[in-house]
RNA sequence: GCCCCCAUAGCUCAACGGAUAGAGCAUCAGCCUUCUAAGCUGGUAAUAGAGGUUCGAUUCCUCUUGGGGGUACCA
């Protein structure tokens, strides 16, 4: 329980104290007030008035009043209407925040809070080994990551899980055009990552079948080799799969994120088959005349659906069965969360269906999360047409913008540090854009307008992060010593409110993570980056010629970047001390 | 046809059913001999339409219009 959260459960009992008839448990409605004037806290009594049966507002002044009495932790409190205003009093409040924070800045690395037992699963990016990865997979990746993130963050255990997608008709069609038109070539002789080289066979492949339709077949062939073992097939398919994925991978390190533990397909395609066949047996499903197996879900308002093909082979999302049982079985998770855009929100609705119909009763902890497809002006992306932004061009390019940005600015800048911050700079800008919508919707992607380095991007964090840390350097006083905060010195408006929003920075934590929605944390370190501007535009923090002011304001920075880093880590973003 | 999601300023996005609907971009007018101007200050500008529920609706319900997705023995 930190310091924070103490004030507010003060208030909490005093206004107990003074409402009969509240339950100890209900849940008050604390946020900021929408004018910097009017205080730092405000409580709503709309809840209240409805468990009281009361007028809100008269709840709100019987509150008001409560806490004018208790003047040790109030320094003004004053009911406007159906909300009860109040200010703390400035010593208990900036000590609540800024030790906390200044406290955990000493320590930075080890700021995990103890995890409960409980442990979730979180299942993203699922990449083909037929192309590389694309912007959609872009989005979905950052987003799991940012939600492991928020979930360890907030104290729960969190495993990232990826399914490779490394067998099936897709990949045998990459394989049947280098099988035809490769000419031998590899990664190597064409001097290209194994995933694009790949991906330029699946691309080639859907041309080729537009003049001759009779490819197709020869795909599914070439699957039924794959499944029957097919020593050649075997031998194209391990040859590459292996480029694909040390492509990805290669992606992945390029994009800082990484797996606690991979699923490969085509090591586990089976199981769920296995689990049809037995439910067959208990009569939850239906062989059909010609062989193939069938789920009626028409009683739930939905269509039947196919479970097992005449040919014995499984459907995807017969697949996706048997990884459910596998992950409940590896982990035993309390929750698993499946990342997926929302074109899947049907597909996972039957999946979760066919898991309760088939008696799973750990299926209820098995959660879809759907977030809005990510398209280009020209319409959807499309890896077989082409019409595609893969991530390992995105990033180039942008590096290439962010070391025209560093150059404009600063002429003289070495080479070293040019490459290395326009690296982050250009990942912090790609990320950022992803990381700051709301995820259901969907996301236009304009290549020439999406990508910016000013306003509201992440740079403009980056840039916040790293004026705080100019000054911290320029700073006659190299450590920061909470105890020697004097906490009254900061009593301008603009620290106020920077002190304000430290407050809810844990309580945004959690809301991003309760709502799935790491935008909540993005707009927040915003409007917190844009408090710090304001603040640092109209103050001096090193001339002030003050000792102690030096001092109270170096605290208030120091914490501004604490939560700065701490936030753009969750998202999956470094910092930089210079830009 | 049926099902799901979406609609807020010229553009891209915010807003637990609550206080004066906020940002960024663009545009116009300003601010660098002062801790990094990737910044700051100010101006212009919005809830698609019609009903309903509520003390109160951008938010919930119904209909209309306009977008997107799904409805495979593809993944």
């Amino acid at each position: 329980m930190s310091d924070v959260n103490k004030l507010e459960d003060r208030i909490r009992d005093l206004a107990l104290e003074t409402l009969k008839d509240v339950p100890k448990d209900f849940i008050f409605d604390f946020d900021l007030p929408p004018n910097k004037e009017l205080g730092d806290l405000s409580l709503a009594c709309f809840s209240l008035a409805k468990t009281l049966k009361e007028s809100p507002d008269s709840i709100a002044s019987k509150i008001a009043e409560k806490l004018k009495v208790e003047n040790d932790l109030i320094e003004f409190a004053e009911a406007v209407g159906p909300y009860v205003n109040f200010r703390f009093n400035s010593e208990i409040f900036i000590n609540a925040i800024l030790k906390e924070i200044l406290e955990k800045e000493q320590d930075f690395g080890s700021l995990k809070i103890k995890s409960k037992s409980d442990k979730y699963i979180i299942e993203f990016s699922a990449p083909n080994t037929n192309k590389p990865l694309h912007l959609g997979h872009l989005r979905n990746t950052l987003l799991g990551n940012a939600m492991n993130n928020l979930f360890i963050r907030n104290g729960v255990k969190s495993i990232k899980l990826n399914l490779i997608n490394d067998r099936g008709i897709h990949i045998c069609k990459s394989m049947l055009a280098y099988q035809k038109w490769g000419d031998n070539k590899t990664p190597e002789t064409e001097n290209k990552k194994g995933d694009h080289l790949v991906g330029d066979y699946y691309v080639l492949f859907d041309q080729k079948a537009k003049e001759n339709p009779s490819l197709m077949r020869e795909a599914q062939e070439l699957l039924q080799k794959w499944e029957q073992g097919d020593q050649d097939t075997i031998h194209l398919w391990q040859k590459m799969n292996h480029w694909a994925i040390s492509g990805i991978e290669e992606t992945y390190r390029r994009l800082n994120i990484s797996f606690d533990k991979v699923y490969y397909e085509s090591e586990i395609y089976k199981t769920g088959k296995d689990i049809v066949l037995k439910a067959l047996k208990k009569g939850l499903c239906e062989k059909l005349p010609d062989g193939a197996v069938q789920i009626n879900l028409e009683p739930y308002g939905m269509d039947k659906k196919i479970l097992i093909r005449a040919d014995g082979t499984s459907v995807y999302v017969t697949q996706d069965i048997g990884l459910a049982k596998l992950k409940y079985n590896d982990f035993k998770p309390a929750k698993s969360i499946h990342v997926v855009a929302s074109e899947q929100d049907y597909h996972f609705r039957v999946l979760f269906k066919i898991l309760e119909i088939f008696g799973f009763s750990w299926a209820k902890n098995y959660e879809h999360f759907s977030y809005g497809m990510v398209n280009l002006p020209s319409g959807n992306m499309k890896s077989r047409e082409g019409t595609v932004i893969e991530i390992d061009d995105i990033i180039v390019e942008m590096e290439s913008l962010a070391k025209g940005e560093i150059l404009k600015r600063n002429p003289n800048v070495s080479p070293i540090d040019l490459s290395g911050r326009s690296k982050i700079i250009a990942l912090t800008a790609l990320k950022f854009f992803f990381l700051k919508f709301t995820p259901a919707q969907e996301i236009k992607f304009n290549p020439e307008e999406s990508i910016s380095f000013e306003g509201a991007t992440g740079p403009y964090l980056l840039y916040a992060y790293a004026r705080i840390q100019s000054v911290i350097r320029k700073a006659p006083v190299n450590r920061i010593d909470p105890k020697d905060i004097n906490l009254a010195n900061l009593q301008e408006k603009e620290e106020r409110e920077l002190i304000k929003n430290l407050f809810i920075f844990q309580k945004i934590l959690a809301k991003s993570m309760t709502e799935y929605n790491p935008a909540i944390l993005s707009n927040y370190l915003i409007r917190l980056a844009q408090l710090f501007n304001v603040f640092y535009h109209k103050h001096q923090i090193l001339e002030t010629g003050n000792e102690k002011l030096l001092n109270s304001r170096l605290s208030l920075i120091t914490a501004v970047a604490w939560v700065i880093k701490n936030g753009l880590d969750i998202l999956g973003i470094e910092t930089l001390n210079e830009m």
